[in-house]
DNA sequence: TATTGACTTAGAGTCGGCTCCAAGTTGTAA
DNA sequence: TTACAACTTGGAGCCGACTCTAAGTCAATA
């Protein structure tokens, strides 16, 4: 696959594909007689998986220390594993960050509201 | 209250406070005789929510936005209640996005579980 | 009264994450 | 076979959000 194609597939530009791979994040793409990045369907899966942890807010550096143990071998399956525990502990305050931002939100709009019906009401008495 | 103060009290950097007076988050901030900025109540809440809106990603400009319609009186109600109809719809998607991530990163956290344990268990039947 | 520490300003620097550019090569279609 | 689109590289530029620096002012304490 193309980069091109893969840009396509997950809607992410080709220079970001690029700047990636040189981050560390997508090694060992294969590259053919004239110099041409072809995906595998792993390199494929693995982009997936970037454009997911990315969509979260996983940064690029940690991405590439995470990819670089995986490509060490099994020896590195424990601190991996810590790797994604102490993400998914990030995400959760994260994700509740939001949620509070939201429900503040959720309250002012309703007063808003309020607000707005009380200022039509005034227009429509005078009338 | 002394700048340094209202730094404190939410755990805000000083410079950061200055750079959202600047960016027009914090307007009107009263000065004494010798230029030392006082901040009121009312000073000390917008910094409260612009920290809250700040912890769920909303940009500095569209805080800015909001907040100068607000100076513009009554007649702006309605387009910033659509501002902040809009910035709940996007904070509902990041969160969405926040929570798949989770779920994957949950799916693979146990995967490495069980890698792990099996390994452990390897060791064992060797003894 | 001299020093210390907190305040002021304007503006420069940093960082993460892209995004674009220039210059060159390759593959296909008219 | 020539034109054009898609690929390559290294490196520069941009944006948002701070973060720091320099140079100066002011109030309180030794």
């Amino acid at each position: 696959m193309k980069i091109s194609e893969v840009s396509k597939k997950y809607d992410i530009p080709v220079d970001t594909l690029r700047y990636y791979e040189k981050a560390g994040l997508l090694p060992n793409i294969q590259k053919n007689a004239s110099g041409i990045r072809d995906y595998s369907d792993s390199d494929c899966e693995r982009v997936e998986f970037i454009k997911c942890m990315r969509s979260a807010g996983m940064p690029v550096e940690r991405l590439s220390k995470y990819i670089s143990l995986c490509l060490q071998g099994e020896d590195t399956a424990e601190e991996r594993r810590n790797m994604l525990i102490q993400q998914r502990k990030e995400l959760i305050e994260k994700r509740d960050a939001i949620q509070t931002t939201i429900d503040r939100l959720d309250y002012k709009i309703d007063i808003y509201y309020k607000i707005l019906k009380e200022k039509e009401n005034a227009l429509h008495a005078k009338k």
